[in-house]
DNA sequence: TTGAGTTTGTTCGATACTGAACAAATTAAA
DNA sequence: TTTAATTTGTTCAGTATCGAACAAACTCAA
């Protein structure tokens, strides 16, 4: 990616996080988020169509770095870093306990449905490659695809359920809920 | 100062005193520079000429801070920020204490040749805007010009022999035996 | 409801930056 | 000295960003 369009990109993410740990998505604006990026508008509307559009970003930045770092070839360059362990599902509950980004706000906020909706939409890509580490629990009679959007909501409700009890529980103690129940 | 020229001078004097703060300016090259800058090539030549220009650039950027807090409309963003005293010497003495973006690497550096020149140079135009202060202590005899000289490198000298002790003394006693001797 | 102020999203000419290539100069090693 | 490798400084077509303006939509108090 061109090293403009790279530095932009960051830029816009790292103040639209600063913000979210400030206010809630509904209460912050384009015109916040390009003065604290430090970018013109014309520049935020190149990259992002909509606020909403770089929520959608954003999240897509977190799984992107949940399945580059599985396929084990971390070359590119991504706003979240850390050592990728071997479960993603460990993984994903390491990085809402670092809390990176303040994405924890997202799951948190009053207004969290858009975030829930882009969560659980690419949840379920990452589930579909991960079938196979369930497929001996799954009854006979369910459909994949319902076997699927279940494993994916189940994760998604321990999530919130742990971010809700202020991630007490450790990321390994909530990974091994989420395993046993499904 | 359009928005791109502020932040790909910015970023380059940032790569410049990181990279200063470990090796001398003599052992940095270009291709350091651009890189722990993250811009172009080409961009770095567009802002200066050579590697003595960046240099240059970087005292003028320093005094043009200290010029510009005495006349108290602090308006255009400078890489170097602090609440300015009263006196312009002890606001110096302060900015190297502070050891700014390690601008004190330069001074005691082997071949700080060049920097003492810029150094030199850009404190003879401010010298002459305190002459008054120092007024009644001039000799009959001595030229102006010769004063000016003569002030001016005592405080290079001064700074050098505090940098040299490890700034021991504080900005506020150092600026003393200054203004004692002169 | 009205009107003033804010926010959104778009437009466009001007400009800075990119990336890649290149010759020339410098440095280091053989 | 000769050679290889590095560094310098320049060039240029393609692209992203700038800044400033603008209409349209929205907000909210009067």
């Amino acid at each position: 990616m061109d090293r403009r369009k790279r530095k932009s990109r960051e830029a816009i993410f790292n103040a639209f996080v600063n913000l979210l740990s400030k206010k809630s998505f509904d209460n912050i604006t384009v015109g916040e988020i390009i003065e604290q990026a430090d970018v013109g508008r014309a520049t935020f509307y190149a990259h992002f169509e909509t606020k909403e559009f770089l929520l959608k970003g954003l999240c897509a930045e977190l799984f992107d770095h949940i399945f580059e770092s599985e396929l084990k070839n971390n070359t590119h360059r991504n706003i979240f870093q850390c050592d990728a362990p071997n479960s993603v599902f460990l993984h994903l509950f390491q990085h809402f306990k670092k809390n990176d980004n303040n994405i924890c706000k997202l799951l948190s906020s009053e207004n969290n449905g858009l975030f829930l909706k882009y969560f659980n939409d690419s949840l379920i890509k990452l589930i579909k490659n991960h079938l196979h580490e369930f497929q001996n629990q799954k009854p006979d009679i369910v459909s994949e695809d319902f076997w699927i959007s279940y494993v994916t909501s189940t994760f998604v409700n321990t999530v919130l359920w742990w971010v809700e009890k202020d991630m007490q529980l450790s990321p390994e103690t909530i990974t091994n809920y989420f395993l046993a129940v499904v």
